[in-house]
RNA sequence: CGGGGCGUGGCGCAGCCUGGUAGCGCGCACCGUUCGGGUCGGUGAGGUCCCCGGUUCAAAUCCGGGCGCCCCGACCA
């Protein structure tokens, strides 16, 4: 350790917020160079090819054939299937010295499939899982919280090659059988969650969640169920409406414009209101009104499902020319289509905008008052019930996603085999990406405390951290040479901290650091004829005896998580 | 892209409002000390004050422009 390049920090960096942000610039695992770029130094690199590993042995394991495309690409292969145009700002394109159109790989499905489109004749070539572990690069609006999204970083990205849908299902299948032990071998807290097909496009998906407060998504959980709040569906919880009426009657509210104040102000919940969300479909301009339960509010990734193409929230000025005043708008007798959240009792009483200033109209019942559509479009929020239970929602990192992609790529592509009957079909393919820098960084977040990163074992940079105490030429510091050749040949990896500096700096270090077994080396360790051994998670110390200690300490090392 | 903040030795910061000498802690080098919880004392090295321009006798400090980075919201391994 003397010779290692590990610069670990008393300090975090100043503007890091994200706790493995802190720990794994503190730890001497990762360097800054620019906005979303970080350097891996030794000792995380060691801990990202340990991730790397697991997934590799684990995908083999499926019948996946490891291969390597690059990752500067002619744009053609983009244009080819679409996503030069539809992906935008966040694909890097570039020009090379004779002037072609270049991008830099996101992902690499139009490559993995031209290959496949070349190579692939017939039935009996498939079905076939290919995949590679390669740097990925992605201009992302906003990179953030250390490695946990970068605007490079490298990915696994696995492609399965079907006859028909029934053996992407297979594929798609193993996929989860290698995915669920990947995250278990990693020794992170996961859950494999419904999720939306996002940009690549198809018919089904799932993400794989790492709980943690440093996460970038919320999944809704509940007894057998576990989504993206993005699509999560789940039955909201019940609201008190006032009595119904005849008609709507107008009331008076001059300046209320929020649900908290209209509903304080007429006595009633909040869930009680109706709320409008008007948009802009994209494509033809012409303007809806989404209208929620004042109590919930409108996911829009379930909307733009819901409505099958792209939309934008209204500007405020179109909302004043062709609905009403904001903030006093509401279904009732208006000119644009409603889209009503199934969340909204249709023959429910409620109040709602009533498209003039400083008005809402009590006992609107929608059955009556006004027409609709109906559509699932709002956001779960934690206490609705789905299963008998209620559902609660957690903050998590996602550490890897399957998609179903269908004939999205083999399409436009043109990969197709020949069936038993000579006929031409298109392959079925799916997609699977894993991110070993966000299994590397979830699991600093799962299992730091208050002293440094707590490694699970199989991500770990080294097995053991062997602390030696004694100067050199004392008898603790032979026997700490010695251990050192003992543990190593037991079949540990060890880092072994022969610095010439104070106990107290080797003991903070090493749990900075987060080796899973600590192993001291001092005066007393002589004088009791056993060694300390800590272990890190729990940071409680176990006494060795010193004849056959390496073996014990590689069988305690096995034991733990 | 909208909003907020920051840029001063390797790291964390003060100085800026009110122009004039660049400072503190940690780290680093050397000497001594200590040796089971970032030990203690001494000596020392190290800075284009993000860049360009302007104002001024004089700019880290004031003004203008640019660049970079972070955080909060729309995107994703």
């Amino acid at each position: 350790m003397s010779t290692l390049f590990l610069p670990t920090e008393r300090e975090p960096p100043a503007d890091a917020e994200a706790l493995s942000h802190k720990l794994m610039v503190r730890a001497g695992l990762i360097r800054q160079v620019g906005s979303g770029l970080w350097s891996w130094l030794p000792a995380g690199w060691r801990v990202h090819r340990k991730a790397e590993q697991i997934v590799r042995e684990e995908i083999d394991a499926i019948g996946g054939q490891e291969m390597l495309m690059p990752v500067l690409l002619p744009a053609d292969y983009w244009k080819r299937s679409g996503r030069y145009e539809s992906v935008g700002a966040e694909l890097f394109r570039l020009r090379d010295r004779r002037d072609a159109e270049m991008v830099l790989a996101m992902t690499e499905e139009e490559i993995v499939t031209s290959h496949v489109a070349s190579a692939v004749r017939s039935w009996r070539d498939l079905p076939l899982i290919l995949y590679h572990i390669q740097t990925k690069e992605r201009d992302e609006p906003r990179p953030r919280a250390g490695v946990l999204r970068t605007r490079e970083f490298i990915m696994k990205d696995s492609y399965t090659f079907d006859r028909d849908p029934e053996g992407l299902d297979v594929g798609y299948a193993k996929h989860i059988e290698a995915y669920d032990r990947i995250f278990d071998r990693a020794g992170l807290e996961w859950y494999r969650v419904e999720s939306d097909v996002g940009m690549m496009g198809g018919s089904g998906a799932h993400e794989y969640m790492a709980p943690s407060a440093s996460g970038e998504n919320e999944v809704a959980l509940g007894p057998g169920y576990a989504a993206n709040v993005e699509v999560a569906a789940a039955e909201p919880q019940p609201v008190e409406l006032p009595r119904p009426l005849d008609a709507p009657m107008p009331e008076a509210t001059p300046g209320l414009t929020t649900v908290e104040q209209v509903s304080g102000a007429l006595g009633v919940g909040p869930g009680a209101l109706l709320k409008a969300y008007p948009i802009v479909l994209d494509d033809s301009g012409a303007m809806r009104m989404v209208v929620v339960r004042g109590d919930h509010r409108v996911n829009e990734v379930k909307l733009g499902n819901a409505l099958g193409g792209g939309f934008r929230p209204a500007h405020p000025d179109e909302v004043v020319e062709r609905i009403g005043p904001p903030g006093f708008i509401g279904p009732v007798g208006t000119r644009v289509s409603v889209l009503l959240d199934a969340a909204v009792d249709p023959d429910g009483t409620y109040v709602a905008g009533a498209n003039e200033p400083d008005r809402h109209l009590i006992g609107v019942r929608p059955a009556r008052d006004f027409t609709f559509e109906v559509g699932d479009v709002r956001r779960v929020e934690a206490g609705d019930r789905i299963n008998g239970a209620q559902i609660r929602l957690e903050p998590a990192i996602e550490v890897g996603n399957i998609f179903k992609l269908g004939t999205r790529y083999s399409e436009p592509l043109g990969a197709t085999y020949l069936d038993e009957s000579g006929q031409e079909q298109l392959i079925w393919m799916g997609c699977y990406g894993i991110g070993p820098a966000r299994i590397a960084a979830a699991a600093v977040e799962q299992y730091a405390d208050e002293a440094g990163i707590s490694w699970p074992r199989a991500l770990a940079p080294w097995d053991v951290e062997l602390v030696g105490l004694g100067q050199p030429g004392t008898p603790e510091h032979e026997l700490a040479e010695r251990l050192y050749r003992e543990l190593g040949a037991a079949g540990l990896e060890v880092l072994y901290d022969d610095r010439d500096a104070g106990p107290g700096e080797k003991f903070t270090v090493a749990e900075l650091l987060g080796c899973p077994v600590r192993v001291t080396v001092g005066r007393r360790t002589l004088e009791a004829g056993a060694l300390e051994v800590q272990i890190r998670r729990g940071r409680e110390s176990e006494s060795v005896p010193l004849e056959g200690a390496a073996a014990a300490v590689a069988e305690r090392w096995a034991s733990l998580r």
